[in-house]
DNA sequence: GCCTGCAATGATACTGAGTATCACTACAAG
DNA sequence: CTTGTAGTGATACTCAGTATCATTGCAGGC
């Protein structure tokens, strides 16, 4: 599930948004690209110590505008970012680990039309998130 | 849909929890109440200015432990609470109004069953909220 | 009725996540 | 080579929530 498929590079999708290429960003998309479990910004503030906040930040919004970040919520709502290489999907994350991974399910789709007569007005969006032991949690915890 | 309906009073429950019914924590259950379409933390520490922020951050705290209060997220992430009078459901939220609604489908219960399969590892517990433009909303757009 | 112990409180300071400000830098285009 | 502006980074701020800790206030035992 987790495949390093032939992902578009981040960076090139901000310059065609008409963004510059800078060093700083070009860091920031390079470690990001890296982390397939998501990450969280603070962490790669301390990855990169040379990189300013605000810059890091910046770069996060981009990303997420451009629909190539996906910000996710723990369970206690503590934010985590995951690269997105699918249009639309969801995530699980495992509550032990934190490794996070995609799934995309049709009966999703069907659901919300289903929703949309019970609930009064548009439905402009969703938040799903499924929060899981993964596999392999779930067999160090059996041993 | 929002129905005042006969609500076990939320103090009873933390009575029921072993915890003592003070005067501070009354007016914050008093004034959650009272408020039908979610509110956020801060707004009750306006709301109730001779109460400090720690016991209001502490009542919320003790309310979602028993199950009294839900704590949902915004399209950006920002927190937002509700009083919860089922079981198990899920919320609407108006992202023009803010107005917190409720539904349960089936379907939603199905839908975890299904999604079993497809990952690997426990479903532990999941996050679904849906943003909506509501009724009222978009009578107000359209006019 | 009065100790007394502990739960609860509230002031305050802190963390974590993110934004705003603003002077400065570094390019890309003319 | 200038110059305009996107981008940068230091810093200070907001917002959500937690930690600390001295003080208060009840509830139960005597």
């Amino acid at each position: 599930m987790t495949t390093a498929k032939t992902r578009p590079d981040p960076m090139a999708i901000l310059e065609d948004h008409g963004y510059r290429s800078t060093a700083p960003r070009r860091a920031v998309v390079d470690i990001l690209r890296r982390k397939e479990d998501g990450f969280t910004a603070e962490e790669i503030i301390d990855d990169l110590p040379g990189i300013g906040r605000a810059t890091v930040y910046r770069t996060i919004r981009l990303l997420l505008e451009a629909g190539v970040l996906c910000k996710l919520a723990l369970p206690d709502g503590a934010p985590k970012y995951t690269l997105s290489t699918v249009e639309h999907h969801h995530h699980t994350i495992c509550v032990r680990c934190g490794t996070v991974d995609t799934f995309r399910d049709t009966t999703m789709e069907r659901l919300m039309r289903a929703i949309g007569d019970d609930v009064s007005g548009d439905i402009v969006g969703h938040r799903i998130e499924v929060y899981v032991t993964c596999g392999r949690c779930l067999t160090q915890v059996r041993s």
